[in-house]
DNA sequence: CTCCGCCA
DNA sequence: TGGCGGAGG
């Protein structure tokens, strides 16, 4: 049930990094920052990112550590940070809330049930980053002169918004729904030690003969983060009815099947609520003796795992020289 | 093929 | 989270 399916479907491969850099990549800061948080929870000390407050800054730890590997490699990370929802007639409004208490429900349900991947998933989808993590990672992030754009809802459909129009090269994530959301290029394990996977939209369409939409409508089937797939339907027989039919109604029609608010579903990825407003500056100089001192000692991060990081980010971006072009 | 549970 | 083996359709 859900994202993994699309991997089986998606056209990915691993590639050198020469292959990818220079370029500029929309990161959708949820997810970036949620992996690094709960990896950074998991391996790290809790002395390291807890402040004497008691405020677990480990995002702060994440991204010093982070931000090093698209330096190194001549990408350009710019952040794009999810908004509340906005813009929505009061009906979309209302299914979107109910929604969102269907997914509360489902995460409660996998709690009880102690299913760890479904928790993960949906606490994922439902999460929203504390004030604290929100506001003292966009600090940082300023301090070290990385753009930050604020999406009017979804991150990771704004960031896909802007590879479709041509201004960022990549959508960085580890979610495989920027392809439904028609973004290009998707670059993962941006920050794991290997090569990056490089998953491509016009690829994908040609090697399964689909349009867009009848990518988005397999992927319904099987599905998503906005919908329970259907009982039944892996990316095989979903493959093959959306060939067979057509779209999702016709599957709907003749195969005897209902995908709850399909339309809804469906329009959350055709026509999410994003902006072509943002403007953002490749050309990065980083402050790194403000951030050095914002992260160890207005946040009194122990030295020694950030030091590091720091280190690399002075010297990925002295000796590249990433700013010499935009 | 899909789903589920188990393990790394 | 992802890969694998086995049950069941």
């Amino acid at each position: 049930m859900g994202n993994a399916d699309l991997r089986d479907l998606a056209t990915i491969e691993e590639v050198p990094w020469s292959e990818v850099e220079p370029g500029v990549v929309a990161v959708d800061a949820h997810n970036w920052l949620y992996r690094y948080l709960t990896t950074t929870v998991r391996f790290t000390n809790e002395s390291v990112y807890t402040t004497a407050a008691g405020d677990e800054v480990a995002n702060l730890v994440g991204i010093v550590q982070g931000l090093p590997k698209f330096f190194e490699h001549d990408l350009t990370p710019v952040f794009v940070f999810d908004g509340g929802p906005s813009e929505l007639k009061a009906d979309e409004i209302a299914e979107r809330r109910e929604q969102r208490e269907q997914l509360e429900d489902q995460l409660e349900d996998a709690r009880e049930e102690g299913d760890a991947a479904e928790v993960a998933r949906l606490d994922s989808a439902t999460q929203r980053l504390t004030d604290v993590i929100q506001e003292t990672s966009r600090e940082l992030l300023s301090l070290l002169d990385v753009p930050v754009i604020e999406a009017p809802a979804e991150g990771e459909a704004q960031a896909a918004h802007m590879a479709a129009r041509g201004d960022v090269e990549y959508v960085g994530t580890e979610d495989y729904d920027a392809l439904l959301f028609g973004a290009p290029v998707t670059l993962r394990q941006l920050t794991s030690k290997g090569n990056p996977e490089r998953m491509d939209l016009e690829a994908t369409l040609r090697d399964l003969d689909l349009t867009r939409e009848q990518l988005v409508d397999v992927a319904i089937l099987c599905g998503t983060d906005f919908n329970d797939g259907v009982r039944g339907y892996g990316p095989k027989t979903a493959l093959k009815a959306v060939r067979e039919h057509g779209d999702l109604w016709a599957v709907m029609e003749h195969e005897d099947v209902v995908v709850e608010n399909a339309d809804l579903v469906r329009q959350l990825f055709f026509d999410p609520d994003v902006t072509s407003d943002y403007a953002f500056d490749t050309t990065i100089t980083p402050d790194v003796d403000a951030a050095r001192a914002y992260v160890t000692d207005e946040w009194e991060v122990p030295g020694d795992e950030v030091a590091r990081g720091f280190e690399r980010i002075e010297d990925a971006l002295t000796q590249t020289g990433l700013d010499d072009w935009t």
